[in-house]
DNA sequence: TCATCAATCAAACGATTGTTTTAATCATAC
DNA sequence: GTATGATTAAAACAATCGTTTGATTGATGA
């Protein structure tokens, strides 16, 4: 509800619309989101999205971007961190996957600004069929994924690459369904009412590093006794 | 191209239907699939699918059913197999785990009776918003969970009911990444070549229970050294 | 031979989609 | 005060959506 007199600045409803989609994407997907929905729950006239963004799927791109730049931003920050303290020697896992999924759920956690609605939304997004969401991810990602997997190839020089970047895969699922979190838990167990965030993270972590670790398929029979597990911590 | 003399039985078109819809939707989701590139693909009129189905949420049902219904069925006469080798004793997780996520990319291996095709829209869609899907979705997957569940309370009767609730969900998305596969996987490391699904199984397998059997969070520091792992095999 | 009925077909239905157009409105600088 | 440029507003655009209609087909059993 906004007076029809008071006027707003650009960037302002730029910013409600962004928000709107954000969160309208997250509950009814992309296809299923509509401009007028966007610009109704914005408080914005249908015809603002394509002023100021030239189409919907810019707008897409561009509620990714928002967020996207600022978490990879984040996490090669964090890289940097950890390598400086290890002044060369090669990281531990637990401290890159750390360093990559911790500062996800980080932003995850972060209700107030709203990332907590976007990490939901980047969570289904790498599965999804969208063809111009998916390219744009890739470039997004490149840079991340790239100094974040040589250095998972650094700490485990033992394990044969193509079976850490499956992990790292792995991984991702992992996180993309904690964060998916709560909701789709509900599905296997309808009593399910654990709203603790802060304890997702050690939850999630433990989980990633114990995959990660994990002996590698061949060595030793998975189901019996995990004897000779190649990976270190 | 079919002649248009020659009579196809009702059933016949039915199943042409499915396959088309169940190909589609994992190419661009359901919203983004319409009736028209159904019926289209399926070599059928445009009012046959609400002949048959009645209507578009209908066929998406059906779809689901028509797979699921299956899955869930050999998931529980794999679970009856381990159990009544046991003979009353608690299984082992890594029996478990087998059973369930094993028999799902047992699924998604069979690329010639569209296993593969439907799982990869399974994994997909338990992230997806579609509310009725969702609520189908936890209707056709209750009675399983809740066994497997159960099975794995019994074997690990040392690890918190919530935690292990958790790593099952954690699972659920390692799984459906890994099932998702390679698409998703381009995604990082776009040179990725290795087109071997008979090896995802075991890759997939030993992830899964480093991760289960991984120390509890609190016990130890996850980054250091996982002493007094509290689970068991 | 004819009635029956499930299945298919072309065509159209109203509703809704993303987008565009044209005019009105505001803040600002001269 | 007035011109300028950016933003908002209402209305309409063609296209496409899922669905329905009414006629036609062809096999089946009496």
């Amino acid at each position: 509800m906004r007076a029809p007199t008071e006027r707003q600045s650009a960037s302002e409803t730029r910013d409600r619309i962004l928000d709107a989609a954000e969160a309208l994407f997250v509950e009814h997907g992309f296809e299923a989101t509509t401009m007028r929905m966007i610009t109704s729950r914005a408080d914005a006239n249908i015809a603002a999205v394509n002023y100021h963004f030239g189409s919907k799927d810019a707008l897409i791109q561009e509620v990714f971007k928002r967020r996207l730049t600022e978490l990879n931003r984040r996490r090669l920050a964090a890289l940097d961190r950890q390598e400086a303290e290890a002044g060369g020697a090669p990281l531990k896992p637990s401290r890159i996957v750390e360093a990559f999924f911790g500062t996800a759920l980080e932003m995850a956690a972060d209700t107030a600004h709203g990332g907590h609605t976007f990490m939901r939304l980047l969570g289904r997004t790498y599965t999804e069929p969208n063809g111009f969401v998916r390219q744009f991810l890739a470039e997004e990602y490149a840079e991340a994924v790239e100094r974040f997997l040589a250095a998972l190839y650094r700490a485990l020089p033992d394990v044969p690459r193509e079976e850490i970047l499956w992990r790292f895969h792995f991984m991702m699922g992992a996180m993309s369904y904690a964060i998916a979190g709560t909701d789709a838990l509900q599905l296997f167990a309808g009593k399910f009412d654990d709203a603790a965030p802060e304890r997702l993270l050690p939850r999630l972590m433990s989980f990633l590093l114990g995959g990660l670790r994990a002996p590698l398929p061949g060595q030793g029979v998975p189901g019996e006794n995990g004897r000779g597990a190649p990976t270190r911590q």
